[in-house]
DNA sequence: TTGACGAGCGAAATCGGTTTCGGATATAGG
DNA sequence: CCTATATCCGAAACCGATTTCGCTCGTCAA
């Protein structure tokens, strides 16, 4: 670390006067002649005058930072939205002159200690949890030891915290009405582990969505994968490999969507045509796919400033309940869908 | 922030001794009975103790925090390699029990006044500075601060500081002499604006692979554009409207790649057969292109856990110059790099 | 002229640890 | 048995801010 120089003490002497006035007069307090503030004032510019972080957080018990702490098993497809969010984050406490840290996980167990360390030893005052399981430990641990949180995305039970995301299910809905209008009847679902609450929460929209329309759910149309492209190819071959293949197939992201690309190009076939597809995200490299991806867009550009808004409301004491942010997704096309052709 | 429960006071009282013992004993001190270490860490163990982070930087002067500084124009092709390496980061520095926490800007002026705030006010006991540009005023800021920091990337003059690298210069003279193997010998360079020091290398090692192969510099041929799909379709444009159009193309990211390959395709030519096109990165989502990207990979894996020992090194009073570390893209061919026909 | 009052500032306690110094006890040596 | 030494721990200073308390002025009304 490198050595205070100029603290409120040098700032002191050098005014002559006490530090306890210099503090006063930075921070505004109003037993302070104005000519003694604004000579302090100038002098604490001058002098470049930074306060000390250590000694002013444990003088006054703020943390003045918070954390957010990354996904679990940051596949590959996590990475675009880590940055941006990180950048809407910053942004946002950075206005309050607030830190931001992250924190990693090594295992699941490292990350419940570690995120304990960090809120009762007092280095933030909040944060930012992504991407949540079902019923998630750490989201049971925030609230047992009354630190603020917002949650990016959603758990079973998501009534009494606050979060901010995006509705998966009205997503997927949207996604299979929108094949069904394209006359496609024998719709697939490639998804992830059901562990996560985003993975069953577009599994129930793709189902709901089946149903209201009167289509029959196929018990093999849905294939839970693993969350990548390779994931992607590898349940489309399922798929493809069935007796009465689907016609069309949504994704459970844009990245498992391109692996099913990969697949069905493999066999010869042209997706959009042959078979479509649909992917989640809104991806920018979606639209350099073979062929560009039709996909659920997100609103991505605002969340981590929204998070960042949220977060900082409960820490100024609002209620959690009233920061639930629902955001939905938007179709894009682009060329992985088509109508259906009988010729299949 | 959450109130502290259980302190060195509380553990103090309920063990019958003093907070003096008792941080002694925890800090693995030579004057502490082995029974009474025992008796204290028991205690400490079951209720709980976490050290206040701020009152130990407080009395120690160490931050136990070090920061990222996310890079400057956040374009959509520097997410991916953001998450990645704060998870390298983040493992680095975790291992020793301190925090990681980034810094974002907002304009460059701001930036410098943050990155001063951060370090003056002993809020992190060194930085990684990403993707500097020639001269970068960040890495003037740190030394004026004897603040210990790494650069992700290198600046002209990179002598006295520790860094980590591509050599990019390499990379790119290995993509022309692929090419110029395959018998290409029209081949042209899209960059991005020179200001960055990593657009200048990579501009030198085409021009220095060029000149060895006795090709001439067509100075039309090198394209500088934005650093994004949408910039590498326009200046591949550009150059597809040439009298004399290149027959090969080396891009300085895969992004911009992708939008080279979109303009050949727009134009009906397929990429890897009538134009060859090389790409910068290795990223995953290339394999997925249109065809699949031809590329320099990096080995991104293990760069931020590096960068992470690296400045912890020099923290520890390692002189930065032993820290200096060149790392080798290598060439992955997938499709868009074929033999010059004729033809064309 | 005096007493009350308020403005402006100094002095000191406080946050929760770390670390130095010195004292008490136990052990060893003569 | 008495002193020298090592061992172990208590007491207190310290890190650099914030914040409370109270003192000292000057001002004004009685």
């Amino acid at each position: 670390m490198v050595k205070q120089t100029v603290g409120l003490k040098t700032l002191a002497a050098h005014l002559n006067v006490t530090v306890g006035t210099v503090s006063r007069a930075l921070n505004g307090y109003s037993d302070i002649s104005e000519a003694t503030r604004l000579r302090v004032l100038r002098a604490a510019d001058e002098l470049g005058y930074r306060p000390n972080h250590a000694a002013r957080r444990l003088s006054t018990g703020v943390a003045e930072a918070v954390a957010y702490v990354m996904p679990q098993y940051s596949s590959s497809i996590s990475q675009p939205f880590v940055g941006q969010l990180l950048k809407g984050l910053g942004e946002a406490v950075a206005k309050r002159g607030w830190d931001l840290l992250v924190a990693h996980a090594d295992s699941a167990k490292d990350e419940l200690n570690h995120l304990d360390r960090l809120v009762r030893s007092g280095r933030v005052g909040g944060l930012v949890i992504s991407r949540p399981a079902k019923n998630d430990p750490r989201i049971r641990l925030m609230r047992s030891l009354k630190c603020p949180f917002v949650v990016h995305g959603r758990t079973a039970d998501c009534r009494d915290y606050a979060w901010y995301d995006v509705d998966g299910a009205d997503a997927f809905h949207t996604a299979v009405d929108h094949l069904v209008t394209l006359g496609h009847g024998r719709i697939a679902f490639v998804g992830a582990p059901l562990q996560y609450q985003f993975a069953q929460d577009r599994l129930n929209g793709y189902r709901a969505a089946l149903e209201q329309n009167g289509l029959r759910a196929v018990p093999e149309f849905v294939q839970i994968t693993e969350f990548s492209d390779d994931g992607g190819e590898l349940a489309t071959n399922v798929l493809l490999d069935l007796d009465q293949p689907p016609s069309a197939i949504v994704c459970i992201s844009d990245m498992v969507a391109l692996g099913a690309l990969a697949a069905i190009r493999a066999r010869g076939l042209t997706p959009g045509r042959d078979i479509s597809v649909i992917g989640y995200d809104g991806l920018k490299v979606g639209q350099h796919a073979n062929p560009p991806l039709t996909t659920m867009a997100q609103p991505q550009v605002h969340a981590g400033r929204r998070l960042g808004d949220i977060l900082l409301a409960i820490i100024d004491g609002g209620d959690p309940r009233d920061y639930q942010d629902l955001q939905k997704a938007h179709l894009l096309r682009r060329k992985t869908d088509g109508a259906f052709e009988q010729t299949t």
